[in-house]
RNA sequence: GCGGGUGUAGCUCAGUGGUAGAGCGUCACGUUGCCAACGUGACUGUCGUCGGUUCGAAUCCGAUCACCCGCUCCA
């Protein structure tokens, strides 16, 4: 039998009701209203989350010589975020020019205004350059001898609309001044001092720059080499939307791997290449992925490359992973700030540099969302025994065709499944057949996560796992009394096969591999 | 942030001023020899929240919160 590919959108609404009804993703506190932008992970979503954390882990830093681990606290000195960035550049209300895709900080702009207060043209322009009155002749064709200079903030932002900003010669291209503070504050100690304020990390990045040095001196690493870690971070979103996808509080992969300067291009292709091959054995097809390169003004200013990892959500093409080449920029930052020498020597070459480093940094929330979305189908089986194509549902169609019924099914990749196993007695109401059926439970739960059932009817029981993604069900029957063998079902096939219990082991293993 | 829509049982939804409902699901018992069977019974609600109008509000009004859609935004 063969399965069409998953070429159809689930619908958000039918993803989301499925996940609280088994107990994937409900919204935070929800009997208090919930929060936008927070949400939490039941029993199945949990174990989907750290099936996808272990399975990066594994492939990130445990099988490699050169990759080690991190966990660094989420409150950190709050220096680092002067270091990095964080304050400073985003603690002023900003404005926006829409069409250049400048940005300027609000109370650092003046703007050159007609006396009278008429309806004319205004002309916005930084305080430490003269009112631009070449502007007001040739655009506003008025005199700039009329005109005066107010701060911007004493603008109302519904006369935006005949504001021409400081590079370009168009009104109405500037957003109404916004403060870019996305970072959560708050105080360490009792006092509610502004000496005691802190952040909670916007990022894990700059945990692991900052203990750069300390990692260096312990882990007995030569360049190149990495320092991964897995942890949650905090944005104090605009406007959270599409579900988890963008939340408030979020859990991050990262690894920053530290390389010889000009090396860089190179291993930002081997972490590109590396990252997608993931992505595929955990069950995200190609046809699904995408890399958006960034080049030009789309870079960041300090680096070099940047490619972002997008997936083809149902509501639109978003970002998973970015990788981005980012120079010696945050060690640089880290070594101005803290004035601790941070450089690597390099016996090899008996030079002394400051690392260059490529960052492979994901989202763990959007990958599970991803994976969701790429594994929940409903499909139409042929009612009765055998024979019939099982055919993709039509996501518009309400009702199976004539002759067929719908079948929810989360068709995960084995490694990631939150259960792999289910274990069911035919029947049970008979003593001998639950007996058994606990005897093989106990053994395979010893290994993986496994789900014993044994309420209602035995076709009910594989429906109920079809729709957690389980993807082996073994039912034990009167034959397994007499021969030790047992049927395993397989979720997207729906096919059964016979087997002896000693082979059970082996054979899970094999299907359940990364 | 702006505009529109929606909030009633775990899920999907009906209920337009007069005693809170259905289907599915869940659980128990019985039945059941492999793909959402059947029977009986049980569970679940401050009708999102707060306030107002009214003799009386799930229903009308206001505010607020959450979710969805479209813009906007996303270092």
């Amino acid at each position: 039998m063969t399965m069409k590919p998953n070429d159809y959108h689930v619908s958000m609404d039918a993803l989301s009701s499925l996940c609280k009804r088994r107990g994937f993703i409900f919204q935070t506190s929800e009997i208090y209203g919930g929060i936008n932008g927070f949400w939490d992970y039941g029993p199945l979503g949990v174990e989907l989350k750290r099936n996808i954390k272990e399975s990066w882990w594994k492939s990130v830093v445990q099988t490699r010589e050169n990759v080690v681990g991190l966990d660094s606290s989420i409150i950190m000195h709050p220096r680092v975020w002067e270091a990095s960035g964080h304050i400073g550049n985003f603690k002023d209300p900003m404005v926006d020019c829409r069409e250049t895709k400048s940005r300027y900080r609000a109370d650092q702009i003046l703007v050159f205004k007609h006396k009278s207060n008429a309806a004319t043209l205004m002309f916005a322009y930084p305080e430490d350059e003269a009112p631009p009155a070449k502007k007001v002749k040739k655009i506003g064709k008025q005199r700039a001898d009329d005109y005066e200079t107010v701060p911007l903030m004493d603008i109302p932002v519904e006369n935006y609309d005949r504001l021409v900003g400081p590079d370009t010669n168009e009104a109405g291209t500037l957003t109404e001044p916004r403060a870019f503070n996305l970072m959560f504050k708050t105080f360490v100690g009792p006092l509610e001092e502004s000496a005691n304020v802190a952040y909670l990390r916007p990022e894990t990045a700059q945990g692991i720059f900052a203990q750069f040095g300390n990692v260096l001196a312990t882990a007995r690493q030569k360049m190149p080499f990495g320092i991964a870690q897995i942890g949650k971070a905090f944005r104090n979103e605009i406007n959270p939307r599409n579900y988890t996808f963008r939340s408030r509080e979020f859990e991050q992969m990262e690894l920053e791997f530290f390389i010889q300067p000009g090396t860089d291009a190179e291993w930002h292709e081997y972490w590109v290449a590396e990252r997608l091959s993931w992505y595929g054995k955990v069950g995200l097809p190609e046809g699904r992925m995408h890399r958006d390169i960034h080049e030009g003004d789309a870079l960041a200013h300090y680096a070099s490359a940047c490619t972002d990892i997008m997936y083809d959500f149902p509501f639109g093409t978003q970002e998973l992973e970015g990788i981005a080449a980012r120079g010696n920029f945050d060690l640089t930052q880290h070594q101005k700030t803290s004035g601790k020498g941070l450089e690597y020597f390099d016996e090899e070459t008996k030079e002394k540099y400051l690392p260059h480093v490529i960052e492979p940094s994901a989202g763990v929330d959007r990958i599970a969302l991803a994976l969701l979305c790429e594994a929940y189908r409903v499909e139409w089986i042929p009612k009765g025994k055998e024979g019939g194509e099982v055919v993709t549902a039509d996501p518009d169609a309400r009702q199976a065709p004539e002759g067929y019924e719908a079948r929810t099914v989360l068709r995960f990749a084995p490694c990631i499944a939150p259960y792999k196993v289910a274990v069911f007695p035919l029947l049970k109401n008979k003593p001998e057949l639950v007996a058994k059926a606990r005897e093989v439970f106990d053994r395979l739960n010893e290994r993986w996560t496994c789900f014993y059932d044994q309420a209602g009817a035995i076709g009910r029981r594989y429906r109920r796992q079809d729709e957690i993604g389980t993807p082996l069900g073994i039912t034990i029957d009167f034959d397994t009394l007499e021969d030790d063998t047992v049927t395993v079902r397989d979720r997207d096939t729906m096919e059964q096969i016979r087997m002896p219990i000693s082979e059970l082991e082996n054979y899970i293993a094999e299907r359940v591999r990364f």
